[in-house]
DNA sequence: CCGCTGGATCGATAGCCTTCGATCCATGTC
DNA sequence: GACATGGATCGAAGGCTATCGATCCAGCGG
């Protein structure tokens, strides 16, 4: 918003250690944070983890078949999960005949783990 | 919950070519990953995750009263999402006369990071 | 063409999450 | 003791999320 506007110090240090000495600054600009918390986001739940983690191991494509009933939870809920993970650019899809395979993207992974490292 | 049950294929498989081959196993069991899942989240917002760049930079301590003006939220709600870091483990405080250090527990982080390594 | 299947979408519900202003508390100054 | 300050907490408002059953849609088999 707008800029605290203090002119004066509101306060003569109550102690005689100030309570910061250096000057912080954010780092990873706004916008990259905004793109790592995404992805965070998007591993922010068991579920997609466990899907991300799966699907990962399995280097190739695997069957939304075999996905629903590793998981306690309905296919709609899954179809949904799965969704949130495309979203987020963390997983792509393909659909071949009857049965839709996911697979992982891992690029949007590697920027996290850059971060972290 | 309960298992599917199914005694009898429900079909014969539409298609000469199976829709999934080999069976797949989740790997990281449920208590790690909403471990994981839990780090994941408390980074899955953009000021959170540049508290903690911020905090893991300067390796010291870091003063509430730098970290404020560096975003554009109210006072109450950085203390909010300084709360759920310290929540999910991510960082710790320490008082000191009037005012409060924040600072990092690499532990948690490290954890999210070997499994995406 | 009819019926079945795998999977996505819809609509509703209930529980979180972010944000704020107001308030409270502990510490320190005068 | 009276007052200011840094920071946590409270309560409310509004938006997002997970979950489900029901439904829809596209392929395939017969």
């Amino acid at each position: 918003m707008s800029a605290p506007l203090q002119l004066e110090p509101k306060v003569k240090r109550p102690v005689g250690e100030p309570c910061c000495e250096p000057v912080v600054y954010p780092e990873v600009d706004r916008q990259r944070a905004s793109r790592l918390a995404e992805v965070a986001k998007a591993l922010g739940d068991p579920i997609r983890l466990q899907l991300v983690d799966v699907l990962r191991q399995h280097a190739g494509k695997v069957c939304v078949c075999e996905l629903v009933p590793l998981f306690d939870v309905s296919q709609p809920t899954l179809s949904h999960h799965l969704k949130r993970l495309r979203d987020a650019g963390l997983v792509d899809s393909e659909k071949r005949g009857l049965w839709a395979y996911y697979y992982v993207l891992p690029e949007r992974l590697d920027d996290l783990t850059a971060w972290l490292g």
